[in-house]
DNA sequence: TTGTCTAATATCGTTTAGCTATTGGGCAAT
DNA sequence: ATTGCCCAATAGCTAAACGATATTAGACAA
């Protein structure tokens, strides 16, 4: 069987007439005698009653008509959605992120790409860094926002955000009630505070940043609680039960009963980087790199 | 796009590899190279990256997996309907019946069948004599079961039930309460009765048949309530408004409040015969007619 | 019976599908 | 760096297929 076939079968089961359907086909009679002939015996079944008088179809061939309509419907179909897939207008994209970037313009890129791209299905996966890190390499995600300076080779990168830490107390704190909290804190003051941390295995990163900047201050601080997410270190220092470190998008993230304050001196900013691997070319990779670099140059 | 380009796409598609893939198809590899730049070419997009180490799907060529998968599956699907269709034992048969003949046997004929041809859907019609011979000449019925000695020519016909009148009685009327009624009626005891008829638009040789009997049996009876369907008739007679001649099979209605009573001089039995039109020759048809034939032969 | 209409068959030319041989581009081992 | 190897693409050729013209065969109407 060949879509030739099922194209001159239902001209021919329109016209009735090996003539007519053979001109608007635009070949001849013979020919087209012939290819409704292959098709019957690949089928296994006749299609058409020919009298010398009349054409008919059969049982067989009715049953045909919408199976033939079906599979050319189905092929132009398939190759139209496999060209807009190539071209990025269709597909879909697994993007990773950290949950910080909730509150860090994510929803805002993702709303607006929506909008230019209705066809591309966007799956997001609240990921740990390293577990985004882990995906991309293995294909399994398309792109990640990642808070990580240690990139694999193969991934290319575009820091997307680039936020201080604020300290974060609970209000009823002793130093929120100062008002210098107001006007930022020296790190130094934190000193014996227990402190609530996103667990190293999560963000190894961040580990690394608040030892460094306590160090820098000149104190070793007291790990005392760690969390597997921004939001739950910020509820922990809500119910006063710790202080924290925490990435400036924390401060719109909506909690109550706790208070942020810049640090006085202030040190590395913490990054979040957008990545992907640098060999995977599709289509709508790029246009979402691209919206990505928009937001970027046109902030809301 | 042809078929064959899916099959060897799906065969590449599995392998990543031309070599491989051209030996699994019995081909060799330069044609499998061009039938999938032909491929690539009439889909608009680029399917796979090749490169001289390694041969990998696109995106697109992702999408398009399924879709040639599916396209394969239908095509064969589609040839195995047709077939089945054109061999019998798929497809559907519209079915005429006069209401009489659910009381005839014909749910029998029906089960028997659908156990044989479960892939065979019956569409059972309850029409009047006239419309299903009017149906079955402009094809809109494959077969028929009527109440009509009148047949176009071009119909075919097996008579399939042949049953006497029988005179239908209130329950209360003075006839049904003598012994004589267990033994038989002659029709003249019914001279002057209200006549209980189904409409002559519904039945015209019912009502010929009616006229003939009672001629023969010298009165002409006062056919007072006219009714669309025999169940009617036998209602009417139910609540007492007159009497009626109907066909035996209406004994086994399960109506209460009727007696049922032979005549003594059984004048011409009343016939129900299969119809279907010759020239109409679809396997579905012909083995329907062939269990409506051995029905007769074997019956319940 | 003849004339006309229609689908099937016969025969031929052109296109195309596939094969063998070869080229060209990467990666790996030396 | 160089050589060797692997793999896909290209070139050139043969054979099969597809389609066109001409013709035949069958059915209905005049």
């Amino acid at each position: 069987m060949e879509f030739r076939h099922l194209r001159y079968f239902l001209v021919l089961a329109e016209e009735l007439h090996f003539g007519r359907a053979a001109r608007r086909l635009a070949i001849s009679q013979p020919p087209l005698s012939l290819n409704i002939q292959q098709l019957e015996a690949s089928v296994g079944a006749q299609l058409f009653v020919r009298s010398s008088r009349a054409v008919q179809l059969t049982a067989a061939g009715q049953a045909f008509v919408p199976a033939a309509r079906a599979l050319l419907a189905q092929a132009a179909d398939a190759a139209s959605l496999a060209k807009d897939v190539g071209s990025g207008i269709a597909g879909s994209l697994a993007i990773g992120f950290a949950g910080s970037m909730l509150f860090s313009g994510l929803p805002a890129i993702v709303e607006r790409f929506q909008a230019d791209h209705p066809r591309l299905r966007l799956q997001l996966r609240e990921l740990s860094s390293s577990e985004q890190l882990q995906a991309l390499v293995q294909d399994r995600l398309d792109l990640g926002f990642v808070h990580t300076t240690r990139v694999p080779p193969e991934l290319s990168q575009i820091k997307v955000v680039s936020q201080p830490l604020l300290v974060c107390l609970p209000a009823t704190h002793p130093l929120a009630l100062t008002s210098s909290a107001g006007q930022g804190l020296a790190l130094a003051q934190l000193s014996g505070e227990p402190f609530a941390v996103v667990s190293r295995a999560v963000s190894p990163d961040y580990h690394e940043h608040i030892l460094t900047l306590c160090a820098d201050a000149g104190f070793y601080p007291e790990l005392r609680h760690e969390l597997r997410h921004w939001l739950s270190v910020v509820s922990l220092v809500a119910q006063g039960m710790g202080v924290a470190l925490v990435p400036a998008a924390l401060e719109k993230s909506g909690m109550t009963g706790v208070v942020f304050a810049p640090l006085l001196q202030a040190g590395l900013p913490y990054d979040t980087h957008c990545l992907w691997k640098t060999s995977r070319s599709s289509a709508a990779l790029a246009a979402f790199v691209q919206a990505v670099r928009t937001s970027l140059s046109v902030p809301l």
